[in-house]
DNA sequence: TTGTTAAATAACCATGATGTTATACTATCT
DNA sequence: AGATAGTATAACATCATGGTTATTTAACAA
């Protein structure tokens, strides 16, 4: 099931470069705080929080160093999120004209005739 | 091109109903609001703004009313930004084995010999 | 131990988002 | 023209978010 906090997780510009950069490979809370030099320690460790919560990324310990991983199962649930729009994508321009035509009709009979 | 504020977009759960609203068929900005009966007309107008802004949603204006349908390209966009890490899905947990494997090496090497 | 490195948490502030009520706008009906 | 229907905008309150500095926690290293 998928966290529905994952949507504000991708939110914030700043987060999805998080993941842009794991999506490189492992790094470390360190190695990523260094990528965002206009930002504070705490700051990235911060977003790391949400993207954690959100099941995003997953931590491994290694002596002091927290190792981040992007979880591929969190990506995965919001890629089938969006997925499942994708079926009706081809006929939205055809279900307008249907409903703009039937409207169309129910406001003639509405009017007086001519 | 990508709207950034997709993301934003479809942070706010309401929104997201308005898209699952109108995967259904189009309708018109009052069909809408009279499925929050939580929300008032205007609050509901006022996501319709932002999913508009955002390009995930089309108006057609038919006398006094707008009707919103779902824009196929906003989405599609969305589906590629999700689908560009699925690429390395499969390995990541691999990947993490690697680099938790190449740094136990360096760490070994940076210790005084036993 | 004591100091140092790595990272998280706490406390706080500023800004932006969401919701509300009141109002304005525009097209249609009488 | 005046009233009404449909919807958007304005103005405002409140709460959440993102950023900062200061502090804490935990693991090594000397």
């Amino acid at each position: 099931m998928m966290a529905t906090d994952v949507f504000a997780a991708i939110a914030d510009p700043t987060r999805r470069a998080v993941l842009d950069l794991l999506a490189q490979g492992p790094r470390n809370a360190g190695g990523i705080a260094a990528e965002f030099p206009r930002l504070t320690q705490p700051g990235v460790s911060r977003h790391l929080r949400v993207l954690r919560k959100a099941k995003l990324v997953e931590v491994a310990v290694r002596a002091q160093q927290r190792i981040y991983t992007i979880n591929p199962d969190g990506l995965a649930d919001l890629y089938e999120w969006v997925a499942k729009y994708q079926a009706m994508w081809p006929d939205t321009l055809d279900s307008l004209a249907r409903y703009l035509d039937a409207r169309a009709v129910g406001e003639k009979a509405k009017r007086k005739k001519r």
